[in-house]
DNA sequence: TTGTATGCGTTATCAA
DNA sequence: TTGATAACGCATACAA
């Protein structure tokens, strides 16, 4: 059989009480007694069991507040389906997820958002933006006993929990590589980001120009524009970068604003001879690559991305434990129009 | 709160072990009081606390059986994995699983490892050869209270509980969309698959030619052999196949085989002109794809098919309900060198 | 500083 | 046919 507190506490001549106080650190016991129940938890090989634990816990009923970006971003609707995913498999457990939304990035904004419930929430579940404001109150958050994961997006310098997101610089040049064999290793492409101080979108470049350089020098590229993940500014952005290039014939589209992009290449009467690659799957890219002006989207895994950041989120409410590591990356998937749309339609 | 077994033998005025007798289905109960005891539970919406079941279930320590056709195939390697890594999960809720596997396809083989633990197994997770006695064995487990789900490969015909895999025509249509793209939808191509009588291969193959029907007429089919998975019979028969048809400038590996059809390749000095697409990624595919040779190779997420099976025969261990569908489909992922290989290696 | 008792929700055993 | 009670492993309020 398992070893469990009980046995601890007859092994190591005392109650159970005891052994609970020890071996969650709660103070009130005498440090010989300590000692020698740590030692045997020890020589047993002790971990609570998920079972016993989750059952105590749950008149607790934990809140997990979330805080998403997705006003105006189709993108996290995946990312909210995985959380409502993991949110009822865990109801069970006591456990209830909060989720507030915002617009844009403002830093400001999200600290808002993070103080109004900052007092009821016993994990934060972050897309952080990357400010020193963020990562201040997420260490002041932690001194409070509340762990903030990052989801999505990772922020530098900060004592986040770990990270549940992508690899931003996998996917460039998982991009690079897609791009190199739709056009025989021969193209002349612009590049479309969403912004220039997005980490994520600059990595994805960093990324493209790695595999560009090591592998692909007949890709040649010609202009960079920024979107602001807008479509109207991508529209006319891609408009402007056409004129000026009309020798351009494959667009690496970084982050949002895909669908003004297209609109723009199909405005411009470039659709037939265009190679575009674009991130991820949202309604109006789907429309895209089902049209075929989109070849190519990489996709994240939106529904994974939020499904595990809240079960990592009880893993840790749960067990205490800190995660096995703190990057939980979830794999760039390349979608076509085969993968995205039914044959019969 | 939530409903509890306590508060339905409160409210229908017997004890919780009635209440546990109706519910459970054990019998020994008063048809009136059982009456009385469901329409309560209906009413209040009652469904069993995960965290208190599986404590109670714990000591039962039940045993989920697995037999994998994995002796000499490397891409149930991953399978293992995953299923290892729930295994992990679910231990401290007693859950225990014994692998048996087993080398090819042969269903009297397979009845045997069946035979030899089914006296001793709660469940039943299969890679199930498509036989008239599996599926008939299948269903004298089902009466004996031992569910079966079906791993990797489907049943047609039997009274499996559920399918947990890939869906294989979907795989082959997004190879065919896939191939088109790479080829600028003009080739000549070869299939080698792995056996005729292989249901998934040959619904891969069925969704290669309706992708291609419907769309790409520039694909035209030259040849198809059959390599049984195996490498050598691969490699005779490819170089068999480029030496009828000198044409030949791209190759659909349906299933396994995959390294004896590209050394074929090689060997016959078509490396360059070839654009071949297969499947899944085990390491000697990797190899292959790293060197150029694949260009593209569509995995099934093995690991997450071991995974989602255990855990979906956990959960109707646990709750006895019907799964939500009969079929969990794992999407089909494309891979490309940059998705396979370190970009500094 | 330590021990005891009780509860979380479900299941199983034993007695009535 | 039914009810009462203990058990699973952990957490905690309360008593000593």
């Amino acid at each position: 059989m398992s070893v469990t507190i009980k046995k601890i506490a007859e092994l190591s001549g005392v109650s159970r009480g005891t052994v609970d106080r020890v071996l969650n650190n709660r103070g009130n016991v005498h440090p010989e007694t300590a000692e020698r129940v740590r030692k045997v938890a020890q020589q047993l090989g002790y971990s609570p069991n998920l079972a016993g634990k989750a059952l105590a816990v749950r008149k607790k009923s934990p809140l997990f507040g979330v805080i998403l970006p997705s006003e105006g971003n189709a993108f996290f609707d995946d990312v909210i389906a995985g959380i409502r995913n993991a949110e009822a498999e865990l109801r069970d457990f006591g456990v209830r997820v909060e989720i507030r939304t915002m617009r844009g990035f403002d830093p400001t904004r999200q600290l808002k958002l993070i103080e109004e419930f900052e007092d009821r929430i016993s994990m934060l579940l972050l897309v952080p933006i990357n400010d020193v404001r963020i990562a201040e109150k997420i260490g002041s958050l932690k001194e409070k006993g509340i762990p903030t994961i990052a989801l999505n997006t990772d922020i530098e310098n900060s004592s986040r929990l770990c990270y549940v997101g992508s690899d931003y610089k996998k996917s460039g040049e998982i991009a690079c590589g897609i791009m190199a064999l739709l056009t025989g290793g021969r193209a002349n492409f612009g590049i479309a980001t969403g912004s220039f101080r997005m980490l994520g979108h600059s990595q994805r470049i960093a990324g493209f120009h790695s595999v560009m350089k090591a592998r692909y020098p007949g890709l040649k590229m010609l202009d960079i524009i920024e979107t602001n993940d807008d479509d109207i500014q991508a529209y006319e952005e891609t408009c402007r970068m056409l004129r000026n290039h009309p020798d351009m014939d494959a667009i690496f589209i970084v982050a949002g604003g895909v669908y003004g992009v297209c609109r723009a290449v199909i405005r411009s009467g470039y659709e037939e001879r265009m190679t575009i690659v674009s991130f991820d799957d949202i309604p109006t890219t789907v429309e895209m690559v089902e049209r075929g002006i989109i070849k190519a989207t990489i996709c994240q895994q939106p529904v994974a991305q939020g499904y595990l950041a809240v079960r990592k989120a009880f893993d840790y409410y749960i067990s205490g434990a800190e995660p096995e590591t703190d990057r939980f990356i979830l794999g760039n998937e390349i979608k076509i129009r085969e993968s995205l749309v039914d044959i019969d339609k």
